[in-house]
DNA sequence: ATGAGAATAGTATTCGTTCCTATTTTCACA
DNA sequence: TGTGAAAATAGGAACGAATACTATTCTCAT
């Protein structure tokens, strides 16, 4: 793993909003500073900073891929009118995912929990 | 709303399994009744079946959608392996519900749950 | 039976994402 | 510090799930 301009730039534009870009979104972002960086290399890095942990992809309702640059255990509240994200604790705790082994078979690595509604400045 | 056979056989189909098809499938088993139907009707029909709270459609990974013709509430395990999509019962509850609320001053319509782990033939 | 308009078939198009490859860049090692 | 192998990138082509378009067919209230 090489240590590139692109690499650093991508990794520093997804961790500095909580706003759960999407790609295109960080390379606009990329193109400020690396004007004839490629919307190919934007999504390569993301991928790769995702198989790293570094780096969470969201799947939020609309066709788009949306990125989490903090990558630490929590979930997400998507507003149904203007699609912002908002960050919120887990609820699924460890009994719950040993009741769902237990009735499925299946062994749990993660989960997943979306909430949708609307936001605060929605709701007005 | 026009009672049409495509309609129906439509339909009929996305309730007769508890695979969570894809788009695709549900079209390939269509053309076995009606052999000229198109993607496009099949398309227009799942979508207006969800609107009408027959048939949700799940986001489960992989970047096509799939529909579940048993529309309650209950959620999904994923296999990371094979694809397979079990249901699950729903472990979140009304309490948890409005903590979210509260926390974020979201109102919240609904939630989904997708837990990720390996289904008992591909523990083996 | 008929006509308005809802729905479909077939096809083109969109657009987010992935793939391809010639060129550039990084970095281990001399 | 210079060199070369391999990793990474830029730019553009390709892919594919989903949607849009439209002439034609079908449904159903009258
Ligand atoms: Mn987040
Ligand atoms: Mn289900
Ligand atoms: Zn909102
Ligand atoms: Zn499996």
């Amino acid at each position: 793993m090489r240590k590139t301009k692109q690499r650093q730039v991508v990794l520093d534009i997804v961790r500095s909003t909580d706003a759960h870009p999407t790609a295109d979104w960080v390379y606009e972002q990329a193109r400020k500073v690396i004007p004839n960086i490629s919307l190919g290399t934007v999504y390569r890095l993301l991928g790769r900073l995702q198989e790293e942990g570094l780096v969470v992809q969201l799947e939020a309702g609309s066709r788009k891929s949306r990125f989490d640059g903090q990558p630490g255990p929590h979930q997400h509240i998507v507003c149904e009118r203007c699609g912002r994200i908002a960050d919120v604790p887990d609820v699924v705790d460890r009994a719950a995912t040993e009741r769902i082994e237990q009735l499925t078979g299946y062994r749990v690595s993660t989960h997943r929990v979306e909430w949708f509604g609307l936001c605060p400045k929605c709701q007005e």
